[in-house]
DNA sequence: CGCTGCGTTGAGCTTCTTCAACGATCGTGG
DNA sequence: CCACGATCGTTGAAGAAGCTCAACGCAGCG
């Protein structure tokens, strides 16, 4: 079937048995959003959580004054949204889907039970959990104790690697998105990139990065270096 | 017995048996720290996670350039240090006593043991983490999303609301530990806390503040006016 | 064709940090 | 008991980083 057939892949189902994911596949739903639509807002009351089945999401809050901040980004088989199920019963930021996306949608309560139940699922959930922990710390980190340009180069640097280590590829965002998530607006970041550029730190021609001289820019991410 | 006693007050271990407590007791040691002393630094080897049986211990990052940002302050009766033993083997902070404390020590392995047998302890676990992914999520709204004199006014009130909503309190850390927890410096600190004085928002002697214009803070800390 | 969204650039300004000096408090050792 | 140093906090002046506002280029698309 389908969605188990789905669930089966992800990291948080991991190591479940057959009847197991038979038991989660009962309690999902499937939603479909198209891009932009707003999947909960900050305060709603939250009577579960999801995963990205297909798409992308951006989890994000926003300031009084309109500026915004992205938290997370997630993409397939990542789940997001738990922090309520557990804690407190409210979203604590808004969730926007960034282009067509379908989501799963786990109701806190029958979720719960399956996990009083199944200690893998548990344990899955507590490395997940985890994962976000760091995930935020390094964000409290950039933001704390970085400034942009060492942001900037710390996330080409974590693109790259991600996409095995070359030094030629795309921006899967818009820039206008990744200034969000690196705390900063986009004429800021369009100056730094112009500034990397002319100091042949790398070439940015629209979406497409080229890294020229991957030691300058850790040394930016270290802090070592100004732009 | 005296450990088994402290644990039973503890979020963590609620609603668990006498005999799960002799369990978690049975793995628990008690380690001893002065103030100043170092609990682990970033990138250390985990073996375990601690949590504060008395006194305070706060968990922080450092730039390379020296500036140091506390991620959190815990208290008696808090947990720290998990991440590592769900996901990664690292500790991804620094941790250091704020004053003489006693701290229980959980091995990782025994401690993981422990959670697959026992699903309560694994959803107040999870309970924990997602506590956690709140306190980081409300600093990096804070960092990215108001400037300092609105943290100040929300971290006022949170005090504040602490103590019970009352307008008349004591700080309980230095100022030098509050501007690195609010992300900045002493001086920027001492400026902002002086201009709520002049402005009549707080009166500010010492250690000891009296809230004057509870209003006023919320404003500020809604990024609503300015100072 | 003109609209709209995205990105870039410039000028001015706000916020915050840096650097330096100084006052107050406190504990220690002479 | 006093002098000393250390820590903590405050204040001033100057400078850096990033934001706001405004204008404009460019591409895609109805």
């Amino acid at each position: 079937m389908n969605i188990k057939n789905s669930l089966s892949r992800v990291d948080l189902f991991n190591g479940l048995s057959s009847g197991q994911l038979d038991d989660v596949a009962r309690i999902v739903s499937l939603r479909k959003y198209n891009n932009g639509d707003i999947v909960f807002l900050d305060g709603d009351a939250a009577v579960g959580f999801y995963m990205v089945a297909g798409g992308r999401v951006k989890v994000y809050k926003v300031s009084p004054d309109g500026k915004e901040q992205i938290m997370h980004i997630f993409g397939t088989g990542q789940p997001f949204a738990e922090v309520p199920v557990f804690a407190g019963s409210h979203y604590p930021a808004n969730a926007e889907a960034m282009e067509s996306s379908t989501l799963f949608f786990f109701p806190k309560k029958e979720f719960i039970r399956l996990i009083h139940e199944n200690p893998s699922l548990a344990m899955n959930m507590l490395a997940s959990l985890s994962q976000r922990l760091k995930h935020f710390s390094n964000l409290v980190e950039a933001l704390s104790l970085k400034e942009v340009p060492g942001r900037l180069a710390s996330y080409l640097l974590y693109l790259s690697d991600r996409n095995g280590s070359i030094d030629e590829f795309g921006l899967d965002i818009t820039k206008a998105q990744l200034a969000s998530f690196l705390g900063t607006i986009p004429e800021t970041l369009s100056r730094i990139f112009a500034k990397m550029g002319s100091r042949e730190l790398a070439r940015i021609d629209g979406p497409h990065i080229v890294i020229l001289d991957r030691e300058g820019l850790e040394d930016l991410a270290e802090g070592e270096s100004k732009l």
